[in-house]
DNA sequence: AAAAATATAATTGCACACAATTTAATTGTT
DNA sequence: AACAATTAAATTGTGTGCAATTATATTTTT
């Protein structure tokens, strides 16, 4: 008796971990984009502000090591920042070959119009405290593994 | 006494859901890229196919709402798999459209060596099936949230 | 000290994502 | 039938991500 072929269980995007992974990613940044333009800052350059606003004066390797970026990504758009008055980009006075990264007082002074980002975003997900404690953690369990193996 | 200015908790990348998500679906493409490229495929691409295998002959419109992209997204893509040989895009017949994807043989074929990826990224995800089910039924809900709300 | 090795960014080239707009076909409405 | 409204893709323009290469500075080795 013919047999319809199906496809393997495993090829089934409903199946898949990475898909939702993806989507939902995708999903979050979009979610960002609407509120994160009023500050003129893409989801990427919001992160860099945040680890600029704890780590002012990194460098561009240290920036790149915290992100899990390389400068590939990291050098142009840390020009565009630069071109809108939110970073200096200098270079090491010891080590010419490292680029290290100020904010300007724009920059700075941005931190407290991003504090309403974070609820902004709560509203858009609502989420149980619980499940996305347990989603942060996952993601850092998935990341760590990928990242070793 | 004096007090240094901390930045607020809400600003702080560790304390978020958002960054490990978008590190972990990075560090996902980026793993999938060695297994995928023996197919000359990109990882989107790989989804597009698995969309396809099941539902040869669907259109852009369904593609991007199984996918949750846009044409923006997907129309270059298909040319590209076009110029692959993976896809043809036919417009409709009863409607001229709408623009319909149907596999070549050559894209049919690619589904047997595609059953070793998952195999293979499983390899690289030591993470416990039961944890698997977790982060994807969180992705899963974060992602209707975001699209609903 | 000169040469080789290493380290840090920058550059190049390609493929996404996506908002916004445009094009073309279809449907509905007078 | 003519016109307006709607729909499906395609196009345009910007900003990532990232592999691979290059440029430059520093360190190590000879």
């Amino acid at each position: 008796m013919p047999v319809k072929s199906t496809l393997p269980q495993v090829l089934k995007l409903e199946k898949q971990v990475c898909f939702p992974l993806y989507s939902a990613a995708n999903a979050m940044v979009r979610a960002y984009r609407p509120l994160l333009d009023k500050l003129d800052l893409t989801y990427l350059q919001y992160l860099v502000m945040m680890v600029l606003w704890e780590n002012d004066g990194i460098n561009v390797k240290e920036l790149g090591h915290r992100l899990y970026l390389d400068s590939g990504t990291l050098t142009p758009m840390l020009k565009r920042m630069e071109a809108k008055g939110y970073v200096l980009r200098k270079r090491g006075e010891a080590d010419e070959r490292v680029r290290e990264l100020y904010l300007t007082e724009a920059g700075k002074q941005l931190q407290e119009k991003a504090l309403s980002i974070p609820e902004a975003m709560a509203c858009k997900v609502a989420m149980a405290p619980e499940e996305q404690k347990q989603l942060k953690s996952l993601c850092e369990t998935l990341l760590t593994q990928i990242e070793e193996g």
